[in-house]
DNA sequence: ATGAAAGCGCTAACAC
DNA sequence: GTGTTAGCGCTTTCAT
């Protein structure tokens, strides 16, 4: 059911017909508005967004990259996107880069052809690159920074306060021999959290020590193996984790070796996903605003998009949520 | 930079463009074909698919509507179905529900609107009742069901006999009295394994207990005040969640009273959700195959799309993975 | 108050 | 081997 086959039933133009149904219809009659209103609603008119977009040069649709709409992380992120979006008028293309950087740049060329009216994107875990070209659509990046002078939106946390604020605690707990088990240091997350960890350690007087360190990527494997290796290197009594995934894993090592959290070593995660709570012991980590993040994210791209004045870059707080596990 | 502006920069007819660029060559000669693959490249050529859509009246894209992609359930499925799509060259559009049935017909309609070629559905937790109008994109319907003899895919899971197996297992560990907390028994898979939880005690010569059966939603919550409200009513040894997320909710409870696990009180829950592992006790659960769900559905979803003959059921396996909690 | 017509970027049938 | 042209469904300017 075209508009042009609602116009034959109402014996008006196509134009009209469209202003109706537009709300442009300051210069139509009543008569016809009504008739023409009728029909659709009879017919169960459903326009034809296609034919719209082409036209107006505008989808009404944002593409969002993530690494893995299976983490908890992404997918609370991803629900508040939506959930801005929907209110916004905008659906949303879900496209997920495995950490892959070839699959993410074939993505948003995939979403361009599209026409997507703009970009959310988490960029790989190792991606610090960029190849956007100019004169693309709006890009928000969402948890992520890159190295890049184009004029892209950044939505972030504060991951050196993030990673102070835990350290400080691991700290304040009494914890001698804090390690550090992350994501790679080229993660713009990861480094700052990092960062964060240093400036913690040497303004209470410890030293950096890179035996209590390891890096691997935001897993539950990498939490599992990083605390294993780290026990064999010495001394533990804290584990800052980059992410509450590898805190899962670290405590999954330390149960199996029969060591007490937090008795013996105490864990502190980083982002406060919906499980942690749940977890045994129940998870201290550094809460992030996941939901607003994505919301925020959306914001921003609809004002850039809409050529609003935006500032740029918004930096959202983090939280220490003290739980059983330190 | 259309295909026009390449015609142009090549001296040659918009059509001839389009055969090349479109691999429908054989009547060009080697040099235009040549050129006009060069220019396309230097000039980072992207065709407008919105423009192409509307011509072949084909988006590639599909629609999918989850209650909550925040759920790992539907998050791990959500990945199944976005690498099978990504795979067959088909881009997701995401909506979320919210188990909300006016928003999920809405989305309904915004889909169709946006001209995708299929719709994969999991319908909200309530919802068994049908608003499709015939004549509409092909459905796919996962991990649900309803009343309705409209042309419609399905892909689920045998409910019935993960029911069974759940509870036929807490037979076999000595339970006496087994509770059943789950969805509401509208919901298709909430019944269903209620259906199997009922055979298993009957074919073992228990009575089911409707002071042993509570039901609310999919939810840790429900869990939580589930298994609170049925320990009130007396002597409960086993009981059978509706999902992990229950069984979550039931072990929180059973630890705020100081309740063993699996000493006092067995746990099965049902999906065996990426993190029913790491909890503690790790969760004996009914495993589906989350993300072969999701691919299961973009199979026959597109099957159905491309017209070719299509099982339109098909019904999965599941299988109890024994941890801890039984 | 209403309509004719052009055009968004692309494809494909048909002509040459 | 290449080009002409119509048209997908819609909006909007301009005319009447």
């Amino acid at each position: 059911m075209t508009i042009k086959e609602i116009a034959e039933l109402a014996n008006v133009s196509t134009a009209t017909v469209s202003k109706v149904l537009n709300g442009k219809d300051q210069n139509i009659s009543e008569a016809t508005r009504k008739r023409i209103l009728e029909i659709a609603e009879r017919v169960n008119y459903r326009p034809n967004r296609i034919a719209k977009s082409l036209k107006l040069k505008k989808t009404y649709t944002i593409g969002l990259i993530v690494p893995d709409i299976k983490n908890l992380y992404f997918s609370e992120m991803a629900k508040g996107i939506e959930d801005a979006a929907e209110k916004k008028g905008y659906s949303v293309i879900l496209c997920n880069s495995d950490n892959n950087m070839d699959k993410e740049e074939k993505y948003i060329n995939i979403l361009q052809e599209h026409m997507v009216d703009g970009i959310i994107l988490t960029t790989a875990e190792n991606n610090i690159d960029v190849y956007f070209k100019d004169g693309q659509v709006p890009i928000v990046l969402l948890d992520r920074n890159v190295n890049s002078d184009l004029n892209i939106g950044r939505i972030l946390v504060d991951n050196e306060e993030g990673g102070y604020i835990a350290t400080k605690h691991l700290i304040d707990k009494g914890c001698k021999n804090i390690a550090f088990i992350s994501s790679i240091n080229k993660n713009y997350s990861s480094y700052y959290r990092f960062i964060g960890y240093r400036k913690a350690l040497l303004e209470s007087g410890y030293k950096v020590n890179d035996q209590l360190i390891y890096t691997g990527s935001f897993s539950i494997e990498t939490g599992y193996k990083g605390t294993l290796e780290l026990l064999k290197n010495g001394e533990v009594d804290g584990i800052f984790c980059g992410n509450d995934y590898i805190a899962i894993g670290a405590i999954k090592a330390l149960k199996g070796k029969n060591i007490k959290v937090p008795h013996e070593i105490k864990i502190v995660g980083f982002d406060d996903i919906l499980i942690a709570q749940y977890m045994e012991p129940p998870i201290t980590t550094i809460r992030q605003p996941i939901y607003d993040l994505g919301r925020e994210a959306v914001n921003m791209l609809v004002s850039i998009i809409d050529k609003k004045d935006t500032e740029m870059t918004r930096i959202l707080k983090t939280e220490l949520v003290e739980r059983g596990s330190s």
